[in-house]
DNA sequence: GTGAAAGCGCTAACAA
DNA sequence: TTGTTAGCGCTTTCAC
């Protein structure tokens, strides 16, 4: 493949117009038009991994994703490459299926390719696999703080989810989380919940459910509760999987949803598409999590010597399904 | 950020033993100590960039796609990112949205970025604006032969849709195109169900449905027929999208399925996932065809002189459902 | 406005 | 084995 200095003897010019020339600078008219011609007769194309070299930059992202097959996933991913591409970067995608030696080989990656920046949605810590001084923006997953993080309100969520019940008759009111993954995000949606009943002088219970084991024996006991006691229950659960579960399991056991209880879950990733139920749910803003990942990340790309560390919260909506009376 | 010479510096050895050292070849031990002691004190990380620079190699593969969210290219691109992952490679994820000019704009970013290979699934011929010989392996769309190409066994697949209807009793057999969307592919399987039927003295018809006009009168006119007339009719749609919009209007018009009508068809990437209606169809192995794909990139990026322009066939399989009647 | 030359960080040939 | 050095293709001073 031809390189600038063919492309200069070809146009009897010195390299150094010719990378003024491309690089939008002004040359005298004589010796652009012979450029131009000297790049389409010799097929050149500029090298751009020389270029980044000697430049010290890249256009390069890395997105570090759980998956990419999931709807959560996949929507996330396209918003994500979509204003990354706007912005003139490229994204390489990285899949780490949770996996924590994964997750750490793609960060290692990066450094080495000295990308311009890292966007990253992982379970576990990998900032602290970061050596160099590479941006690194965080999406839903608290990190130690010393990176910016962009993240659902999840605190708020837990507020609008109790406000909507209590817009509809319930006795009372119920928070159910996971057992197997406490985590930042379930005790900001449980205290959000919390909050806003004791304001509103609301009784409510907290409770757990572990649903990788499914939990039976906790869930008979919720359901009996509710049977012999003709009160009108109102539950959030922290994820839409929860709330499947549970409303799967009332229906099975003849309970009447949303008569006898009303189930808001929480927008998630582990959700199949190919439930045929909605469950009411409180809905992550997706494409608003992207773009504004990404609108951190690039101001700190652009002047990674004063980055801003900051923690940005996208707001989250109620969205009416099966599982809850009309207003 | 350090480089090679201060890790040289630092553990008193030339670069050539720091570089030997990083690239697993021989150094004496106590060299090999001093290096690694280096290397931590300094934070060092090697720079693939110079290192692709100077090797002319490169580690990232571009992979053009029209849509990341559908489930059909979401799980492509899930397995194409695992396949060239197990190889080594990096996947840098271009959405094209079916856009000439994005697309065209990723394949100059893969020349300016020398990078190892190009993996595309393409409407337009993008292949014609590739002026560098960097491998290019083409997916599901026929390209203009100067690149190897992977597909489903488009073909073959119509010949299973008629092998399936002949084993259910039909009366008229009939091929459902796209009137608005010709293409080779369209044709291969139009072509594999003519042939089963010629080839088995079955009597079939050949029509073509738009899409997007939704063709409300040629489907009336069909239903007609159907309804007038005690025949039991075969149908294979080109797409699923296809076989959906029929299937619903037969239902509509108080056709019965698969009582009077049976319908297969081709699994395609349009559809989206909340359809309640299972239609029987014929699959497409998106696994094996992201494998074939990464497999036969490898093997031209590995030997980029001698390339071998391949046509990569996979077979598809007939899966049943809520369209056809049980065997 | 242009050209000569240094140098980004690395690898590889060659000499020691 | 190890060190010296040229050079991958580009950008960027600096003198003209």
């Amino acid at each position: 493949m031809s390189n600038m200095k063919d492309v200069a003897r070809e146009a009897n010019v010195s390299v150094a117009t010719v990378s003024n020339f491309l690089n939008g600078k002004k040359v005298r008219p004589k010796a652009a038009k012979d450029i131009d011609l000297a790049i389409k007769k010799l097929n050149y194309v500029r090298n751009n991994t020389a270029r980044f070299l000697k430049t010290q930059r890249s256009a390069f992202v890395v997105f570090v994703v759980p998956s990419v097959w999931s709807p959560f996933f996949s929507e996330l991913t396209f918003w994500v490459q979509k204003y990354l591409d706007n912005l003139g970067y490229k994204m390489v995608l990285c899949v780490s299926e949770n996996d924590y030696q994964k997750e750490k080989s793609y960060v290692t990656m990066a450094e080495e390719q000295r990308v311009a920046g890292i966007l990253s949605i992982s379970y576990s810590d990998l900032t602290s696999h970061v050596h160099s001084d590479i941006p690194l923006v965080s999406i839903e997953k608290e990190s130690t703080g010393q990176f910016s993080l962009v993240s659902s309100d999840n605190y708020e969520g837990g507020k609008i989810a109790a406000k909507e019940l209590s817009e509809r008759n319930i006795d009372k009111y119920i928070f159910i989380g996971s057992a197997n993954h406490s985590s930042v995000e379930m005790n900001a949606r449980k205290a959000g919940f919390i909050d806003y009943c004791n304001n509103h002088g609301l009784k409510f219970e907290i409770a757990e459910v572990d649903s990788r084991k499914n939990d039976k024996k906790k869930i008979k006991n919720l359901i009996d509760e509710i049977s012999n006691n003709g009160k009108k229950y109102g539950i959030f659960a922290h994820t839409d999987e929860i709330a499947l579960i549970l409303t799967q399991e009332f229906q099975d056991a003849g309970l009447k949803i949303p008569e006898h209880v009303q189930i808001i879950g929480f927008d998630g990733w582990k959700l199949t598409p190919d439930t045929h139920l909605t469950i009411s749910s409180i809905r992550q803003n997706i494409e608003e999590i992207a773009k504004t990942a990404v609108e951190q990340l690039h101001k700190e790309m652009e002047d990674p010597d004063h980055r801003e560390i900051s923690r940005l919260m996208i707001p989250v909506a109620f969205r009416a399904g099966d599982t809850t009376e009309n207003k």
